[in-house]
Parts: structure tokens; sequence; C-alpha cells
DNA sequence: CTCCGGTTTG
DNA sequence: CAAACTGGAG
């Protein structure tokens, strides 16, 4: 009984993997701060990206990297101007934030992002979530990351009701796991936020193109 | 658990 | 007009 079961929650993470991945193979997005590897650009992208929407981000991204093209540049223009370049993003905090991450940045590691989770989730504004992106994003790194679109997918095939704690929730984190496994994580994660961005929306999903609506039960429920 | 915010979306 | 957006801090 224990092992069918454990089969079938292993089926079911083998074909979400590979729907997704076929799915970005052909949708994924091609955002700016996906074509490199920089850590400090991704680490940038993922204050930007702070409860914010992607395509906001899109449209200050590549000017920014431009005004601000390391981790020196953020902190000799200082906090006021910063706070000025991501008015539009919302969330006035992000400017000081980012200013506190870059000048810790320089001084406990001489200007070098850190290439481990625990460090990254050391400094400010760096959550479970910014630190496990930027290690998949820049090191490829199996590190799971539960955001909102995530975590939307998996709390509909799985019928899990998704609450406020989701994205920190151990259940949830498990899930991912299973779905990760040895995958090109960096690739599969980009799939899936996007597959959650385009496809498994928020209002009204696309569920009838969707390749995992026969093993849904949100979909399974709806009909 | 609650709050944050300009912009976008329904 | 309300709710959501690749969350994190207090």
């Amino acid at each position: 009984m224990m092992e069918i079961n454990k089969k079938e929650e292993s089926d079911i993470s083998f074909r979400i993997r590979n729907i997704i991945l076929a799915w970005g193979e052909k949708n994924m997005r091609n955002f700016p701060w996906r074509h490199t590897r920089d850590p400090y650009k991704i680490l940038i992208a993922e204050t930007m990206l702070h409860r914010t929407k992607a395509s906001q981000v899109n449209h200050i991204y590549d000017s920014f990297i431009m005004k601000y093209p390391d981790i020196y540049a953020i902190v000799d223009t200082g906090p006021h101007a910063l706070k000025n370049d991501l008015k539009s993003l919302g969330l006035s905090y992000r400017g000081d934030m980012l200013y506190r991450l870059a000048a810790q940045i320089i001084e406990k590691y001489d200007g070098n992002i850190p290439d481990n989770i625990e460090d990254l989730k050391s400094l400010p504004g760096m959550g479970d979530y910014a630190s496990s992106a930027v290690m998949c994003s820049a090191y490829n790194s199996p590190a799971p990351f539960l955001d909102t679109n995530t975590v939307r997918i998996i709390s509909r095939v799985y019928g899990i009701k998704p609450t406020d704690s989701s994205r920190r929730s151990k259940e949830f984190k498990m899930i991912m796991n299973s779905i990760i496994d040895s995958s090109d994580t960096r690739k599969l994660m980009f799939s899936m936020l996007d597959f959650g961005a385009i496809v498994c929306t928020h209002h009204t999903p696309e569920c009838s193109v969707c390749g995992l609506n026969r093993d849904c039960i949100f979909y399974r429920e709806m009909k």
C-alpha cells in the first residue's frame, strides 16, 4: 500500500516535470536577467521582482543595469537616487534595502556575491526565495523555490488549498523537490514560473490547453 | 500573522 | 474598483 502511493506520487512528479519542461521549450519567456549567469545581475532582478510583476521589472531593468553595472555603483549612488530609480516598482523601502544589501556584500564579502544559500540568506532583503533563485539561476543549483506561481500550480494539481504560508510549508517544499528531482533546475524553474504566469494563471487559467489537466484535481473538480 | 506600493488586470 | 504581482521583515 505504502509503495503504491509512493510510486503514484513519483509518477505524478515525473509527468509534471516533463510536461512543463516540454512546454517551456517552446513558450519560456525571454527576460534579460535570464540571459546571464552573473550573480550581480540576477541579484538585482530578484530584488526588483519582489512582489512585483515581471513585465513591470522588464521596463526598467536594462537601463538600471546600464546605470549600475556592478555592486559598487549601487553604494556610490546612495539610497536616495536608488529609491528614485526604483519608484515605478512600488514598495518604497526597496531602495534602502538594496543599498544595505550592496553595502554588506562589499563589507562582508569583499564585493563578491556569495555562492551558497546560508550566506545569501544572511543578507538584508534576501529570504528563502531570492537566495534559492540566485543559486538556481546563477549556478544551476538544485535549490527549490516557491513563489506565487509555483505554489498555485502545485496547489491546483495536488488539490491542496493554498494559504498565505504555503510558500514556507514543508509539504509544498517536499513536492517541489520531488518535481525538480535531478533535472536541469534552471530550465525547469523558469519554465514553471512562466507556466504559472501564462497558463495556470490566477484568473481564468487556460485549462483546456494545459498538458496537466488530466492530472489536475482543480480541473477535475471544476468540470 | 500583518504590512507594504505603483502598476496591471479582470 | 478590487485584487494580484517570481516575498521578506517586524
